[in-house]
DNA sequence: CAGGGGTCTGCAAGCGCTTGCAAACTCACG
DNA sequence: CGTGAGTTTGCAAGCGCTTGCAGACCCCTG
């Protein structure tokens, strides 16, 4: 294999000056830049990633870790992140926390202790105490995404804003009796996130006058399956039943959507369903959603850490400071209460 | 950050020692050893992947490069290599061609020309000539799994037998008038995938004294919405309506189900389906499928990979031999043929 | 023309680890 | 006790690159 040395031979040159021509450190006369510029394309070279960690410190590695991969939103980011960080040279180094307890100790203690990274980018995680101190330990920035970390910077949508801005979609459509679809807080994926866009949902009602029901309420755990049966519940009450359902997340309004065609409801004409993130299948359900842009998720943080390492203040990561944006999406999923329903409604309010 | 000195100094040996004590080449005495381990956990003493790799020649990395992510089949894949892969102690950087054609060039250009993996998977990738020859020329052991890849030995199931498989299965509930959905050979994510799968389903229909009917086929690329339209086609056309459906992939078959349900026809009553796969949602929408275990591929290229790089001999990788399992999973949406079907069929044959 | 401040380049000392070589030691055997 | 084979350890030379330092050179100013 071409080495630096092969290049400086064939430039003329010493290594020093093909180093600093081709990385942009330091001085170099342009005709001699394009000379060793030309020499190293004419050889192939490309510097031994290895040997340029070593003598700099710096690996142009980034870390990402994930609890698993399988899921939509944590793949998005992912996609995103990769993107990012190719135009900034840098390889992206998958750890998934999916495996055994193990395992999952493995990549704390041993794998992402390698000294291999540059910095560490957290999809969703929830960790504990130790595992965020040995993240730190590292010395190096770390940014989150999609779920808080103790003390790390994190990017996350502001999802009180986001469930309640599909809450107000429904809300302008005239419903008034509407169910939502969340995380069990107990669950693993949990986070404050099912409890924040529950809350949105409570707020956009509140807003409008309208005191949320409990029994409109039925937790889930972000899986179609999971969805699926509590829109059964939702629907299946005997009292009020709902005439639109707000899922806190997209497989879970598809669910949803099954679970009323199986009992013979037409959607959107018996009910309406949003759901929450602009999933891959959102298109194809038809489902109005509110679109959380997990690709961009990925850029920004990845933009946060190339500023980071920028600074090299350690594990000093700036705060956060611009808002994520999310969008309203509406598809065929939702539309106006039926006329009988609104009736009923107005007659009790 | 501890280094090899520090461990050495407490352990009260030369770095020579613990070099040999912690990697275990080479001869070290017990006693020394358990001294050496010791002072190392007590420091929490990490080697350093950049220093080893740069004087071995190993980076006990390995590059997975796919052609993107968002994909049940990929992720599933990456999660068995990744798991084998940490049992191992290699890290796994991932290559996403998704991007645009300059950084999918970049990719073959200069990320995997760093030196910094020891070994590539290649997941379902169509690569140029150029490219395969690109990833020649890292002369690195260098296995595909799921697409075929001129020159490199590839996993796969054997897409003919799995399908026929499927096909069979229906048969045997006495179906005679099958439909097939398929992968578009013009499409992207072709390969022979396709071909083979279309040509098991024929193979069955064929020794069961059955001709397969071509306006029985109709091509999709893979996805539900495709699934779907294809399914809508098959189930419309005026002549044989199909009592059974064999989709080249779970995705197509959830999109025939739906279309089924679309138009009034009840599954399995009505319309029995099977997919290929045994995706994430099968078990939802119930439906009768073919595993191909696609985190169990991961795992079997990476084993091969090791294999490969114990041998060290360049990038010949032992060719594969073993044929990878695959199961039918009988779910709720195949059943026995509908027994007026059936009669018209007897009546026919 | 001397002096000063740039610019450009090369020398050589690392970065933190591994490993060939050789020295030192152990032990069994004659 | 001498010898040889085998075991254990340390020395020091790299692995391929980067970069501080200093020398060479250039051009402008006084």
């Amino acid at each position: 294999m071409t080495g630096i040395d092969d290049v400086a031979k064939l430039a003329g040159v010493s290594t020093a000056t093909v180093s600093r021509a081709l990385s942009g450190r330091g001085h170099v006369a342009p005709a001699t830049r394009e000379k060793v510029a030309h020499a190293a394309s004419q050889l192939g070279y490309v510097v031994n990633a290895e040997a340029s960690s070593l003598a700099t410190g710096r690996t142009r590695n980034v870390g990402v870790v994930v609890p698993f991969l399988n899921r939509w939103f944590y793949t998005s980011v992912i996609e995103g992140a990769q993107r990012r960080l190719m135009q900034y040279g840098y390889d992206l180094t998958l750890y998934n926390l999916s495996g055994n307890e193990h395992e999952r100790a493995s990549v704390f203690e041993h794998f992402l202790l390698r000294k291999r990274v540059d910095a560490v980018l957290a999809v969703s995680l929830e960790l504990t105490a130790d595992e965020v101190d040995s993240l730190h330990a590292l010395g190096r920035p770390l940014v989150g995404v999609g779920g808080p970390i103790p003390g790390v910077p994190t990017f996350s949508i502001d999802d009180v804003a986001v469930t309640k801005l599909a809450t107000e979609h429904l809300l302008s459509l005239g419903h008034r009796v509407i169910g939502h679809i969340g995380g069990d807080v107990e669950r693993e994926l949990s986070f404050h996130l099912p409890t924040h866009r529950r809350a949105g949902y409570e707020l956009a009602l509140r807003d409008a006058g309208i005191e949320p029901d409990p029994e409109l309420y039925f937790p889930a755990v972000f899986t179609m399956e999971s969805g699926y049966q509590a829109a059964k519940q939702l629907l299946g009450g005997p009292r009020h039943r709902p005439t639109a359902i707000v899922a806190a997340s997209d497989e879970m309004a598809i669910g949803a959507i099954i679970a009323a065609r199986d009992m013979g409801l037409e959607v959107p004409r018996d009910l309406s369903v949003i759901g929450i993130d602009n999933h891959d299948l959102a298109p194809f359900f038809n489902l109005s959603t509110v679109d959380q842009h997990p690709e961009l998720q990925g850029e920004r943080a990845v933009e946060l850490l190339m500023e980071a390492l920028q600074q090299s203040n350690g594990d000093d990561v700036p705060a956060v400071d611009q808002p994520l944006p999310f969008d309203l999406i509406v598809r065929g999923s939702t539309a106006r209460v039926p006329l009988t329903a609104a009736a009923v409604d107005s007659a009790d309010g």
